[in-house]
DNA sequence: TTGAAAGCGCTAACAC
DNA sequence: GTGTTAGCGCTTTCAA
């Protein structure tokens, strides 16, 4: 019953005009007589004719495909970026190609060649951590990329992203003006610029400003994880700590659970002020107070920066910092 | 410095071969002498030439591509079942287009066609809802297609997932055994056949094996969100319910939210069970009990079905039941 | 407003 | 083992 492939040269001779002819109804293009649109049109209606994006893409160098290249589309905050990204995308008629990383160097590379022999007409980056290799090969791509949730520190690359030192100095500041002496800083690994550079400025700003000497041994470096929050809880409860900025939601809600397991009041007698914002934050008790990251739109901006990229135009800001706000909750007083 | 796009006609000419012969060594055909092979090696490498997955795809009529369509991927079950599909795809050397459809069946059937017209290799299809003008754009497709994480429930089209009716029996079962007698049906629309058919099934045979009578008015259709379970819970609180089967992990989440800042004690005075488990499950407390989907595998597995149907291979069974097992926490006795 | 024809970069017979 | 030659299905000059 399947009907066999049928190709523009079908409509075309079923229609009685040429390839061409069929090519521009199809693709709107208005030097086409109503008549003949008109009939194109229902022999593509009658045949059930629909376009081969492949043989377009090989005939325009154009795929309409963008790929996307995340460490873990299990991990809320990637997953909304992704979900912003998809939705301008289609509008744009974009499709997306989705791609984990895993944060693995080796594997960010090898998704990136892949990507561009695909022939995808931009990329958007998510992560964290960038090295030279990589890069190197963004920039020999001649194909346009935007960072979107982060920023290259180099400044190399169009990103969309927020302020984050801005926001930590802002999250430490209210646990200064809390009265907490001992505030730790607790984040994923320091090699990755947000972290190590961005983050940490905020904190250490935020405690030079009201006198407080940096203090080494506050600085806690894991992975983003539950189960590595809970593991933090007794080294934490054990020390003169009383409060914590905690990068990442899914880990200060480890920090959390583990303290409330070992009878450690929060917030009375310890405070904690997390990042992004996402669904967790409100659903566990007490309700965590987040830096209110806005990870959709971080999506979609940056999705729509690529479109314009990506048809050359004019782009007044590559690096576009996105407003945050402050989501007090629960767990600070 | 951007050089020209290189293709294999340049390898040809710069190893004085035929591009036959290049496309042979590029694509590992055993027939070409080694010194060839080396030859034309090393100016792939010299060339830095990168084949153009657009023109194979083209000429072999195979784009490597597959399509995922899910409801949303920032629900934390859609993006682990993606993140099963994703590796095993990578691991056969596929890549995955991913397109969220909001259940909306415009939309399913709009991103089905952009899908085919990118000419992917294959589908996996997640969501609840499926409706006949869907079935028969599927089965339209000369594109296989998977279902991942339900089942259409005519069975017509392959399949992996758990049976939901068993899991939600098993589930009912312990909330009888438990000494409950009016126990809650809480689920999403009913008109998904995973809960209207499948679960609700599972939880009238538990209570008919236990002789409970069934009763309407302990059925509860809502959405599947936190939101929704925290506004159900007065309605809960007020009634004579002690116990509830709920379809999804945030939504047993927000009740249990609603009900503890009622005052009702979970799991003393009230129960519940839900499914998925998720990593929520054990983030909040009292932590909740749940239906072990094994969310990971029921991704990879499809992928690992799509990729045996795409080969044409002879497979024994089109639709694969996966093992669950029930995980009991904190929020049953 | 329309058509002819030359590719886009590659695969896959088929011949040698 | 290797080369020749058609296409794959479409877009895009260039002429008419």
């Amino acid at each position: 019953m399947a009907k066999q492939t049928i190709t523009i040269y079908d409509v075309a001779r079923e229609a009685g005009v040429s390839m061409a002819t069929v090519s521009r109804v199809v693709n709107g293009n208005p030097n086409v007589k109503p008549d003949t649109r008109k009939k194109v049109n229902e022999v593509i209606e009658r045949l059930d004719y629909h376009p081969n994006a492949v043989a377009r893409g090989l005939a325009s160098k154009k795929s309409t495909t963008i790929g996307v290249i995340l460490p873990d589309i299990t991990e809320m905050f990637f997953a909304s970026l992704a979900r912003g990204i998809d939705d301008i995308a289609s509008m744009y008629k974009y499709n997306i190609i989705l791609e984990n990383s895993d944060e693995d160097v080796d594997k960010k590379v090898e998704v990136l060649e892949n990507l561009l022999a695909k022939q995808v007409d931009g990329v958007i980056y998510m992560g964290n951590a960038i090295d030279d290799r990589l890069r190197e090969a963004f920039k020999s791509a001649r194909t346009p990329v935007v960072f979107a949730g982060s920023v290259d520190d180099k400044h190399s690359m169009p990103s969309v992203s927020i302020d984050n030192e801005a926001a930590v100095y802002e999250s430490v500041r209210k646990l200064v003006e809390n009265k907490n002496k001992k505030i730790a800083f607790i984040s994923g690994p320091l090699s990755e610029p947000v972290n190590g550079k961005f983050r940490i400025e905020g904190y250490k700003r935020a405690l030079a400003d009201a006198k407080i000497d940096f203090n080494d041994n506050l600085v806690f470096e894991t992975s983003n994880t539950y189960d590595d929050g809970i593991k933090l809880a007794s080294q934490i409860a054990s020390s003169d700590i009383t409060a914590a900025f905690v990068a990442n939601d899914s880990l200060a809600v480890g920090l959390l659970n583990g303290l409330q397991d070992l009878d450690v009041k929060v917030p009375e007698e310890f405070e904690i002020i997390s990042s992004n914002n996402t669904s967790l934050a409100k659903m566990v008790r007490p309700q965590i107070s987040s830096i209110g990251h806005p990870m959709y739109d971080t999506g979609a901006v940056a999705m729509r920066l690529l479109t314009k990229l990506m048809n050359k135009e004019e782009v007044e800001e590559r690096n576009i910092t996105l407003p945050y706000d402050m989501v007090f909750r629960q767990s600070t007083k």
